[in-house]
DNA sequence: GATGAATGAGGATTCATTCAT
DNA sequence: CATGAATGAATCCTCATTCAT
């Protein structure tokens, strides 16, 4: 942690910041969450945290920072949550549903970082993508090579990979909001598993 | 000065008020779509209508009326366009297709209402339930209905016809955001005949 | 009533119009006392009569006038009232406490009045006088005089009679606003003799 | 982060607080007086103390607060003058006749009080006592016990404490705003001696 | 004459951000 | 470094008045 060269006076300690980044990092989404962006003031943030809003100042140079800051941090956390779920798993099918489930896990367990995505669309309208589909995109790559080694492996159905692709992803992201908006309370593995049942075999006799 | 009913002064003209209200509500729904509920000025609307500020709010007496206004006016076409679309199909087959091919249309033709429904959750947090969720419950039976009919002609699975509706509401709820959010450009005919495929056969061999 | 030159169409009816102002004043009263000067809608005091706004505006080019008008009639029927009581009275004592009686006996009916000359006061601060001290200065001739009078005749102490004027005037004004502000529920007719009392035999032994 | 205690950064100063709000209520005091309530753009008042408004709705959260500070502060300023003055007086006349004096010496000086009473229940009908109303009675029960003190020593007349207290209440009252609306221009020593002299000797002979 | 549709000036309040202490 | 006092741009809504019908 001290590997850099010294410089005069106080060293800064960049663990210290990033404690502190975190924990308002952490208050921020809550406030966020509850209060939504433009209703929220800055100043509630700092009160939560027991400190002046200066300082949150000093760590996020604007709300619109802090904010993005917190919406950044619940994503990170989603990937590393899923991607912990279905590291090592060379079944496809067992695959999917794990990763199907640790989306559905993760937001049950984070309702705020669901409040976030919808305040992030709904207030910056005009960004070029959504950091929900940064993130998607991201991994995009990957999730489609995994698709045709299924097909390859022929467990998974010869079909477009975009196809599949598409459709499981609106149904998670269509889960994921309904979960949340209409207060369902069907517990996760169990909607996954729902999930599973349809893909596996279909709507139709 | 008890001779209003004579009709004597300029008589109240209803038609002009309902064609008011719709020019209105038209405009709004641009406006909030393109603006945001919160960036959006009334005086905006007024502008683009080519009247005065104080005339919109003749019609509608807030800001919040205005918006829910123009809400429930996408969310009734939304249900006509689908009602329309559906009915006198007897074949459930046809009727899942039509109705999940005339969703995607109408959000395909209507994108201003996807960011309404957005904008209403986001800014609206504390409302009990939201115009979107209103809607699909007011029509939860009958949807319900047609899949017991389904399984009962051994047309569809018996499962339990929850399952159904949750994953396929989920599916295009998801869908429709996300046509809209990453600008996905698939003819929403296509989407549709993509999305019966998985439900007709699933994604496993 | 029409001994005016008949002009071409419809003959005016002074009578009807001044029957209309009547009416218009009356309600217009009720309003601004219930709802004060600023916050009371025109619009409210229309609805009130079952007409359109407009007709309250060809009766009284602006809301200022209206308020004028009411304020000038309450104080017209309170000199009348008290001009009918004392009219007639030749004994200086019985003059002076059925003057006392009528006016607390008047703003004791009118409490509106009261609202009124406390919203005048209130909103139009720059008038070069309030309204209830232009009567009470159009009267002070005749008061003054009777004051005289009774020094004359030794039933008033010989003393400057405007001290006298003052001092009764005072305590009627503070006793009127006085007993509608603090919601004071004595009997005009009691109140009147306390008055009484006090002025012909003092506090003190 | 949570070593606030330890009393970092820019500490707070009570004093500095304390002097703000009463400049604040001395300019607001005036603007009130001369503009009126509803008149009172609070960015005048702003102007007036050469700071931002936003630093005013600092110390005041709303408009209305910040009149009823100004309304406060001048009743506690008049109860203090009235106090100071007959504090140790034994003799009930001259208690009596102090009191007086420094009330109309209290309101001459301070005329912007009298304009700020008129405008309060002009303006907040609707409260259950105006603040003028709930000074007075903070303060009824002293009053009474000095008037039955006075009867009991036989130098007042014994009759009902209430009796006195409200005619001389009510002459002070309308003394009050009778000097400051019409103008009247009487030291405030005489008209105080003036109304003894009623009180001591009646109006009649 | 009577009506009510249209207008827009006017004013309270919030809160992100800066910067002196 | 930390703080919180100060600022002022931004925006909703009311209501007197006008005038076409």
């Amino acid at each position: 942690m001290n590997d850099v060269k010294r410089g005069r006076g106080r060293p800064r300690d960049a663990g210290l910041v990033a404690r502190r980044e975190e924990e308002i990092l952490a208050v921020a989404t809550r406030v966020f969450a509850e209060t939504g962006y433009r209703q929220t003031d800055v100043q509630v943030v700092a009160d939560r945290l027991g400190v002046g809003k200066g300082t949150v100042y000093r760590y996020f140079p604007t709300k619109e920072v802090l904010f993005f800051g917190a919406v950044d941090a619940g994503m990170r956390a989603l990937v590393e949550c899923i991607d912990a779920a279905v590291s090592g798993l060379d079944d496809p099918v067992e695959h999917f549903e794990r990763g199907i489930r640790s989306y559905l896990g993760f937001f049950d367990r984070n309702p705020d970082l669901v409040e976030l995505l919808i305040i992030e669309r709904a207030e910056f309208r005009d960004r070029e993508q959504a950091t929900y589909f940064v993130y998607k995109e991201r991994d995009h790559a990957r999730r489609k090579a995994f698709i045709e080694k299924g097909i390859a492996s022929g467990i998974i159905r010869d079909i477009p990979p975009e196809r599949i692709m598409n459709v499981v992803g609106d149904c998670l992201y269509g889960a994921m909001f309904t979960n949340h908006f209409s207060n369902r309370r069907i517990p996760y593995e169990r909607q996954a598993a729902n999930i599973m049942d349809l893909l596996m075999n279909g709507v139709f006799t």
